[in-house]
DNA sequence: GGCGTTAAGTTAACACCGTTACATTAACAC
DNA sequence: GTGTTAATGTAACGGTGTTAACTTAACGCC
């Protein structure tokens, strides 16, 4: 409570940092059966209690890398429509696929938020949603203004496209995609994080125009 | 090699399936920490190292109980849509809300498949796809047939559908959708498995027309 | 200069974990 | 009987997250 307190946090914050840096390229590196007390704790070369007096626990820790993941996924996302007209679906899609983008690349801090042992579920805030939803809500109000979208219920259409993107790539970062479109040979000559986005590009039409035939055009096949 | 294998080995069985049992009851109850060998092998009444001569190790133990879990989703599904007309939207759309109904009703299950950390992704056998996917299939290519759907590459289709599902079915398990949905207002009465359920059924207007506003309905709003 | 307090870190230990090595018991084949 | 194999047990290893108790250093204060 003296009035030294401030300036002598700052200084000892580095060791924090330091700690949420190994902590973090750990993650990235080996997952979370990697992220241990006691390799972070040798990478900043302290021991492994230490972490204690900074962290929680290791659930603290984990926490704290992982919200540091949102803020960056944030200015993705951001940056991914900066360059695009407001309004446009072109915008809604950059940033479906920016979504995606980050998620390939970032799996480890991805996959500890929807995959974590949480009893209960997390905050919205705590969620890649965090900056993503506002964005999305934000260039979907926008298409809706400018004619681009239907007007409903704008919440619903943006759950619709962050369930639309986050579903493939939960599915894609779960199994093979290759092996899964094999037969299809839809994106043969892609693979990975490119067949992910192709097969993304691939949905555009399916949410512009929906399932349904077109009016006109016959009742379908030979059924 | 002996004759009496067969024999032999369906009466031994029972311990095989009874440690089985009490795994999925572990996992079912407390996740994936719950499972530990020890705990598992007291609650069969063995020592821990009993159940390696079963199972090749934990990760085994695991997979085999995932399996269980992917026979009974995909008997889940066949269920829900049985009893509706082959070829209609219905279908489809029971197929949705069966595989929303079972990952909320089995969250434990469904995470590990896509929580777990596995350095390669897995087979598309080993997801619940197995079932489903084939299934979702049969009927997206008979809702084609059929003219309920425009023709276009069914797996393209197939897997925007999963997704949006499954999509929808992650978030809602990591974040609180109650939270989320606050502002908005929609389906404000419902809650949990309901109110996935429920958005869901809005989705169902969006999946079938997409995004697009309706032909000569004027310029949206006040843009 | 001595005192109390706090921050930052240590070592030792606890209770788990998955897994291995090795011993044991029982049943069966020859 | 003897050998073999299935089925289980005990003891132990190296690892985990975490706690308790201790040190060491720095600071404010009188």
């Amino acid at each position: 409570m003296t009035e030294s307190h401030i300036a002598e946090k700052t200084g000892s914050r580095e060791t924090e940092t330091a700690i949420l840096e190994a902590a973090r390229n750990l993650l990235a590196e080996g997952g979370l059966d990697a992220l241990s007390m006691r390799a972070v704790a040798s990478q900043v070369g302290l021991s492994a209690t230490a972490i204690y007096h900074w962290f929680e626990g290791k659930e603290d820790l984990v926490d704290r890398v992982v919200l540091h993941g949102f803020r960056r996924s944030e200015a993705y996302m951001w940056k991914a429509i900066e360059e695009l007209p407001a309004g446009s679906m072109d915008r809604v899609a950059a940033l479906g696929e920016a979504y995606i983008r980050f998620a390939l690349e970032n799996r480890e801090y991805f996959k500890i938020i929807f995959a974590i042992q949480t009893p209960a579920p997390r905050h919205i805030d705590d969620v890649p949603g965090q900056g993503g939803y506002r964005v999305l809500r934000q260039c979907v109000v926008e298409a809706m203004d400018a004619g681009n979208i239907r007007r409903t219920d704008p919440d619903v259409v943006v759950l619709f496209l962050w369930s639309l993107v986050h579903g493939l790539v939960t599915i894609f970062m779960a199994c093979d995609p290759k092996e899964m479109l094999a037969e299809t040979g839809c994106c043969d000559d892609l693979d990975g994080k490119d067949l992910t986005i192709g097969l993304f590009a691939r949905f555009r039409d399916l949410v512009r125009g929906g399932l349904e035939p077109e009016e006109g055009m016959g009742g379908g096949g030979d059924a």
